[in-house]
DNA sequence: TGCCCCCTGCAG
DNA sequence: CTGCAGGGGGCA
């Protein structure tokens, strides 16, 4: 899926669009994608007529805060997509990107919510992902958000913070420790490749084997590589796509992730894909050790 | 704290 | 046909 430049791209594009509109429909093509928190009961919850208050986000969480203290919480996992388009056309010819998705609802639009002005379609081709309505004041016992760490961006996610866990976690990977949504959240399979090709590490390195300046200069790096994950509107590879359906620009900067057998930009070597932790992982052999 | 699993679809 | 895909929950 996703990870945090994506999903913050998508997030600041509905912000932009959709914000103090109201939900005059909600269609569910498909039971796995809408589902609702315990508290609210048994029965399918309503949500017409309310107000879309705010939007943000949490990790690679989306939160749509609405009117009479309601939420939408919404997880695209490994291929969800958030796609609004404006009035109520189905179709919009002539868009300038040639990856927009001309079509919705698609084949795999799985709940659609009709506002004010426009409709907004969630799209998840695996079912992983999932549009959870739940009371406002529920959002931090929710079963997602109660286990997610510090933003990377934010300022306790720090050495003093970092350097305790990659003791403790004395047998884990490096790769491992960073993609796990409890030590810091939004970092997935791209950006963890990428920010440790910046710090020089290889995604294997024994987190405890860090020094305390591997260790400061890797934060550092995962919150460069994720603020041009954000510049560039998110990395679109496979299935992402932002808030208007078209494709992000960072897959033409990243070093490592997708180059397999492509030049090291750095040293020229060829990069290398392995597997680690079930995931693909990319590295330069000669630059990351 | 690793591993299997949830799914669909596409490349090899 | 098998293996793989940007996530993360539940389970030893």
């Amino acid at each position: 899926m996703p990870e945090l430049p994506e999903v913050e791209t998508v997030v600041r594009g509905l912000a932009k669009h959709i914000l103090g509109q109201k939900i005059k429909d909600v269609k569910i093509l498909h039971p796995r994608s809408f589902v609702w928190d315990k508290s609210m009961g048994p029965t399918k919850p309503n949500i017409t007529n309310l107000t879309v208050e705010n939007i943000s986000r949490r990790g690679k969480g989306i939160i749509i805060n609405l009117s009479k203290d309601l939420s939408i919480l919404i997880h695209l996992k490994m291929t969800g997509q958030l796609i609004y388009v404006e009035g109520k056309s189905r179709l919009n010819f002539g868009h300038p990107d040639s990856n927009f998705v001309s079509q919705m609802p698609s084949r795999h639009t799985r709940v659609i919510i009709t506002l004010t002005k426009g409709i907004l379609y969630f799209n998840d081709q695996r079912l992983f992902g999932w549009v959870k309505v739940i009371s406002t004041q529920e959002i931090p016992n929710d079963k997602f958000i109660k286990n997610l760490g510090p933003e990377p961006f934010d300022t306790n996610f720090n050495l003093k913070y970092l350097w305790p866990i990659l003791k403790r976690r004395a047998k884990s990977n490096i790769k491992s420790i960073i993609m796990d949504q409890s030590v810091v959240t939004g970092v997935g399979n791209i950006y963890a490749d990428e920010s440790l090709f910046l710090s020089g590490l290889k995604p294997t390195k024994a987190g405890v084997k860090l020094t305390q300046q591997q260790a400061a200069d890797l934060i550092d790096n995962i919150q460069k590589v994720l603020t041009k994950g954000i510049k560039y509107m998110g990395t679109s590879i496979s299935h992402y796509k932002t808030d208007q359906g078209s494709s992000g620009k960072m897959q033409n900067h990243l070093n490592v992730y997708g180059r397999k057998g492509l030049p090291c930009k750095n040293c020229g070597q060829p990069i290398s894909k392995t597997k680690l932790n079930g995931r693909g992982t990319h590295y330069c052999h000669s630059c990351q050790s």
